[in-house]
DNA sequence: CTGAAAGCGCTAACAG
DNA sequence: CTGTTAGCGCTTTCAG
């Protein structure tokens, strides 16, 4: 095994407590030689020693570390969340552990007991959908936690979200001030809060431009064959409604799927649609260079959530906090 | 804080022990009284008792867990190497903990020694550059770990890479079957031992083919300007060489790259040139429907490391193991 | 069938 | 200025 402190001390004929003050720092303050204290250090550094945080850990209660688990790592926006966090924990002395959750409820409670059986200081939890049980039960253990990109509306917990319907609303508005009369939403069959918010403000905007809505032109994609499913649901959309003049994706990869589409039926989407997405991708701007987009903020997401985190670990009691922010309207 | 055994016992009026065989499943053959067990089963569920895994790691030295470094975690491929290691190690009942690198060594070196401080059973590195030291010190202490993407020729380690001079020589024959005679090399300055793989089976290509390698076409790009280095570096090869009839992207943002070139000039690519690529990314066989791709055996290389890597944990003195897995050579 | 006690490696109050 | 000691929560040997 590697070496521990009580090594170094029968080594350097100190005792335990004199090595773990120095090593720990504080060995002016506790007034030892500077003898000592060089001896000290000039050992460990010889053998290279590295302490075991575990027991520092189990000594200390707590780990320095925070959990983060998201449905897929190899989304490109969860992927740019977990890059974004990571930089704020490393700010603020955390290690981070990200996690998948795949997108299977059974897997992120696991995973959730996991961290925390492993003592975790706190968890970041970007949560799929019927995981509600095990997140009040964090509440109700006042263990420290932060929702990101979904929240659960019947738990008061500290979130951040982005603002969904209103950013949904400004997208469609933009379609309709190029004139688009007959706009299509793909959506997806995931994430229902925050996809229905995204339907909402579809919804409102029309509204308010007195369109009517129209549920024909409201796509629902299965997930779990997406690919398929939007080519079924378009070739159908387009047969009976053949002057479609607006699109919206709910989100990025739908619109990739149904740019996939309109080049294998030979459609010029760019000159013949406006076209308006939520989230965007890596090419998704040379593929539609018109297209609006309603950018994450996620290096937002990303310090606010550790900042709330971080203040709900040193003050276990505070009263919930949550934020929704915006998102960025922009060509893209 | 939360409950431990100690509570246990003592709300049920037994030792200790007694809740601890019964709670790591040895009641039966310990031959406890099926009411004792049942008993403490019971309660345990109803107040939902969690174990305090570091606690339980310290005294068995083992945490059952494996730290992953990789440089970007937002790099597609990266991204999706995490997901499938994280699969594998699930399998293996592993938690694995990703971390970033963000292709800093000093970064890397950190991490490494964070996760070893914190006893991590094992560590799969994709490293950078300078941590050779820190990865010598690994083998020294014997620590279970293994090499992916990349290795250092001056250790014997556990390694995994692909045949990255193989793969590239036979893209750029598919190239030369396509008559080719001109074909420029768009490579990075990162990663300088893949990439000089790369290199390799691209001269390699030419000699057999008895073209002579004109280093004019070879154009490396920077990383930490990749975007505009990109265009000025193809504005000037195509002022002198405006004849090139075949590209070469050693990785995929630069295929990426040199297609938003390519469309920001008018220039008509996909006719224009044949094409070839290291890695694909989304979206890529969109835009350039002929782009011959060596792609990433991203599933293998997460089975067999941890393969690997279970074994090295095991068995702390096996010789290391590595393996070199070929590409997957074929039209996007 | 059950319990006492030592130990994993580190911290920190307390004593000198 | 330095050492003794108890304790963090769990496992496991040994004794009864």
């Amino acid at each position: 095994m590697s070496t521990s402190m009580k090594d170094i001390a029968e080594a350097l004929q100190l005792s335990k407590t004199t090595v773990s003050w120095i090593l720990s720092g504080k060995g002016e303050e506790k007034k030892f030689s500077a003898a000592t204290i060089k001896r000290v250090i000039d050992y460990t550094e010889k053998i290279n020693y590295q302490p075991n945080l575990l027991a520092r850990s189990l000594s200390l209660g707590a780990t320095n570390t925070i959990g983060l688990i998201i449905p897929f790592i190899d989304d490109t926006f969860y992927a740019q969340l977990a890059q974004s966090i990571e930089v704020e924990a490393e700010k603020r002395n955390y290690l981070l552990t990200v996690c998948s959750s795949d997108g299977d409820s059974n897997h992120e409670i696991d995973l959730i007991r996991t961290l925390r059986s492993k003592q975790v200081d706190g968890l970041i939890i970007a949560p799929t959908k019927n995981s509600v049980q095990e997140i009040k039960r964090l509440k109700e253990d006042k263990f420290p936690f932060i929702l990101v990109d979904r929240y659960f509306p019947e738990i008061d917990t500290n979130y951040i979200v982005v603002n969904n319907e209103d950013s949904s609303c400004q997208l469609i508005n933009t379609l309709i001030k190029k004139r688009c009369k007959k706009i299509a939403l793909l959506t997806s069959d995931v994430h229902l809060l925050v996809m229905g918010f995204r339907l909402n403000g579809y919804k409102k905007a029309l509204k308010k431009a007195k369109i009517t809505c129209n549920p024909e032109l409201i796509l629902q994609i299965q997930r779990n064959d997406y690919k398929n499913d939007t080519i079924k649901q378009l070739d159908r959309l387009f047969k009976k409604h053949p002057d479609v003049d607006g699109f919206y994706f709910s989100t990025h990869y739908l619109a990739i799927e149904a740019i996939r589409y309109f080049l294998s039926r030979g459609i010029n989407y760019n000159k013949k649609f406006k076209m308006a997405c939520f989230h965007e991708t890596e090419a998704l701007d040379i593929l539609a260079p018109k297209m609006m987009v309603a950018r994450m903020p996620v290096n937002d997401i990303g310090k606010k959530a550790m900042d709330i985190l971080q203040d709900n670990i040193t003050n276990k009691t505070t009263a919930p906090k949550n934020m929704t922010l915006p998102n960025e309207i922009t060509n893209i």
